[in-house]
RNA sequence: GGCCUCGUGGCGGAGUGGUCACGCAGCGGACUGCAAAUCCGUGUACUCCGGUUCGAAUCCGGACGAGGCCUCCA
């Protein structure tokens, strides 16, 4: 079957062709680096991690470029080093909060379980393609210099608007944008502004100074990836006005119809049904959530909702996911896969539809079970690996379990073993007092007669 | 105010113009000394009102409700 994909562009969803099938080129909007990333963050870094896979099972590993840039020049970034480390200069301190919240990144992303992309560029390390795409838009008509600003002259690209929407005289009548004196028009926005003696700046033939917002990723975009790529992805957030921005910027300097072929959102998240603000409380951080759930648990309970639907947070659907895996982990933890089910990759193919996915795993798990299971066993853990679940040992997934219950395991164990003594000497009273004192510790103990032996064996683990 | 998305069973969550999503929970059974775990089986649905149709939860229109964007934001 077919790729498909919805393409924000065009509001639909369409066949999949790329441009070039021998290299095939995706582009995401990564973090500005000024703070820890939360779990809406994880979203986007989960979703388009399920794409790449996806792509590099169709048309190669080597033939797929998954591009994430990494932005570190902000004012966000500015006011965050100041406020955190006063102390230092201000180009220091930028670099420690952008390095610190890059690795944080990077650890969180890796926690996730998803591949590194192919290239992570950083945005200071652009700054010489961000003046030249100025020039070409200065030179063509597009940007004019004012105030030491350069700025993006909005009316003179005719389809401004066309991925968003959002008709140009629609916008500048319920305008709430930066009204500055030196704007030709209202929607104007800026490609480069003056930086003071104090703030982070690079020279260029408009004065010392750097960029603005968009700038950033149509500079990465097109130097990694060129001119026009497949398919460019981000939060749904970010299709006004950083794409609409972006989509500007490209097609304008370089001439182009489009930018990216296909335009994918991802939709937003919730918290225990509120909207995720810090003022709310419950503004929840990759690294906070990693400290009481397992990765794959994140990534698993991401998956259960199709990406372009909003997803309501809660720790219910957490705990059911880690059940979920419990029980996958328990029948195919061991077994290597050799490759991911056609049913897996046909239901991804139908614009990553996960939850779909998800009931083909259902239902590869449900075959394994039954006898003769041996080659659905073998593609349900392929399908497994393939999508970035059943990446850890089965011992090392149990014992984070026990690692959650805050008791002394020795103890545990004894009175395991007196309750096995009681029972084979058939005394019930007291294997049940014994199990009822484990109970009263929030444990959870499960019988298992050996198949081969059939000597008696009991596991223990946290109730939840 | 403008633009956009969505409304499915107790809960989560896909999909489709006319037989089943799937999972969790529940219920019944097997297993067990009794449980837990496991296995087998099982009920409940498509916000409301019109329209198109032989037939709509699925298409169209309207109402109501929820959320998002328009300002930093995944």
């Amino acid at each position: 079957m077919a790729l498909k994909l919805y393409n924000t562009l065009t509001r639909d969803k369409v066949d999949f062709t790329p441009i070039d099938p021998q290299n095939v080129r995706l582009y995401v909007c990564g973090p500005t680096v000024y703070d820890l990333a939360h779990i809406g963050n994880a979203r986007p870094v989960i979703v388009f991690d399920l794409l790449f896979r996806l792509l590099r099972h169709l048309y190669g590993a080597s033939r797929v470029t998954y591009v994430r840039n990494i932005t570190d020049v902000d004012d966000k970034i500015n006011a965050r080093a100041a406020r955190d480390f006063p102390g230092l200069a201000l180009n220091e301190a930028i670099r420690k909060v952008t390095s610190d919240t890059e690795a944080q990144f990077q650890a969180d992303a890796d926690a996730l379980m998803t591949l590194r992309p192919t290239l992570q560029p950083r945005a200071t390390e652009h700054i010489a393609e961000m003046v030249e795409i100025i020039e070409k838009l200065i030179a063509s008509g597009h940007a004019y210099v004012a105030e030491g600003h350069v700025l993006f002259d909005v009316p003179s690209m005719p389809d401004y608007g066309a991925l968003s929407r959002r008709p140009l005289d629609d916008m500048i009548a319920g305008a709430r944008v930066d009204v500055a004196p030196y704007k030709r028009g209202d929607m104007d926005f800026v490609l480069w502004k003056p930086s003071s003696d104090e703030e982070p700046g690079w020279p260029s033939p408009w004065g010392r100074g750097r960029p603005g917002w968009h700038l950033e990723c149509s500079a990465m975009s097109w130097k990694h990836l060129g001119e026009t790529f497949d398919i460019h992805g981000g939060g749904i957030d970010l299709v006004f006005p950083h794409h609409e921005n972006e989509v500007a910027q490209t097609r304008c300097a370089f001439g182009h119809d489009v930018m990216a072929n296909i335009w994918m959102h991802n939709g937003f998240l919730q918290v225990e049904g509120e909207k995720m603000s810090k003022s709310l409380g419950n503004f929840l951080t990759i690294r906070d959530l990693l400290a009481d759930w397992p990765g794959e648990v994140l990534r698993f309970t991401m998956m259960k909702t199709h990406y372009r639907q909003p997803i309501d947070w809660t720790v219910k659907s957490l705990e059911e996911s880690w059940k979920t895996l419990d029980d996958w982990y328990w029948l195919a933890g061991d077994v290597a896969g050799s490759r991911p089910a056609e049913a897996v990759i046909e239901a991804l193919s139908d614009d990553l539809n996960t939850p779909k996915t998800i009931a083909e795993l259902h239902a590869l798990r449900n075959a394994a079970q039954r006898a003769d299971g041996a080659v659905h066993l073998d593609l349900f853990a392929g399908s497994l690996r393939f999508l970035g679940l059943l990446q850890e040992t089965p011992s090392a997934w149990a014992a984070r379990r026990k690692a959650s219950a805050a008791v002394d395991v020795a103890r545990v164990e004894a009175l395991i073993a007196a309750r096995l003594a009681a029972r084979n000497a058939r005394d019930w009273a007291e294997s049940d007092r014994i199990r009822d004192e484990l109970t009263a510790l929030g444990l959870v103990l499960k019988d298992a007669k050996d198949p081969v032996t059939g000597e008696l064996k009991t596991t223990w683990e946290p109730a939840r």
